[in-house]
DNA sequence: GCCAGGATGTTA
DNA sequence: AACATCCTGGCG
């Protein structure tokens, strides 16, 4: 297995969102397989936040690719997104679904006991799993020892429509695991 | 199984 | 005002 470093994230968005599927995902004593991910482009792209919040621009900037930008969704949920900057293009990839590997029980302690297909079956319930949050937000997790992401690959990705937006809702930058039991919900 | 509704905080 | 979500409860 090999690690992934800052450079893996310096490809256009929507190709590393796409190699992210069957990558693994370690954060503090946690693991999961990478299963969903959607992919968000800061030039061009009406539903990046790039397009409405000059703080997301700012972020862009004075941040390195692979840290986290972690941003509170409908006042509730906090969502765990990778930075992606590079020649190709900038933008962010939201961590959608993993498959829980090491940390089950933990993640399902904080997930309030809920069956095992919902523990990280989503991008809000992936977090709370994790016990990811806003203090995480432009940590360079990549560099530290219990965090990390190993390259792995999955032959049969599919993409489709990203979920639960409205503006640039006809791109298929949502990709994932069609045969995976922990999609937030499943590929058509 | 599907759908409606509500909780909740940050940004602009 | 909008929002990259999730859970519950009502149906059948």
């Amino acid at each position: 297995m090999e690690t992934i470093t800052a450079d893996f994230f310096t490809l256009d968005p929507v190709e590393c969102a796409r190699n992210l599927i069957g990558c693994s995902l370690f954060w503090k004593g946690c693991s999961g397989r990478i299963v969903e991910t959607e992919a968000y482009r800061a030039i061009g792209d009406d539903a990046c936040h790039t397009f409405l919040r000059p703080s997301a621009r700012e972020f862009i900037a004075s941040h390195k690719p692979g840290d986290a930008y972690v941003y509170l969704n409908y006042g509730v949920h906090w969502l765990f997104n990778i930075l992606v900057k590079g020649e190709a293009g900038e933008g962010f990839v939201l961590i959608r679904a993993l498959e829980p590997m090491e940390g089950a029980e933990e993640m399902s302690r904080r997930r309030g006991g809920v069956k095992a297909s919902l523990l990280t079956a989503g991008p809000g319930r992936l977090t709370q799993a994790l016990g990811i949050g806003g203090g995480d937000h432009g940590a360079s997790f990549l560099e530290l020892s219990e965090c990390g992401m190993l390259r792995g690959t999955c032959p049969g990705v599919v993409a489709g429509l990203r979920i639960g937006i409205t503006k640039a809702a006809d791109l298929p930058w949502r990709f994932g695991d069609p045969s995976s039991a922990c999609l937030s919900r499943p590929f058509k």
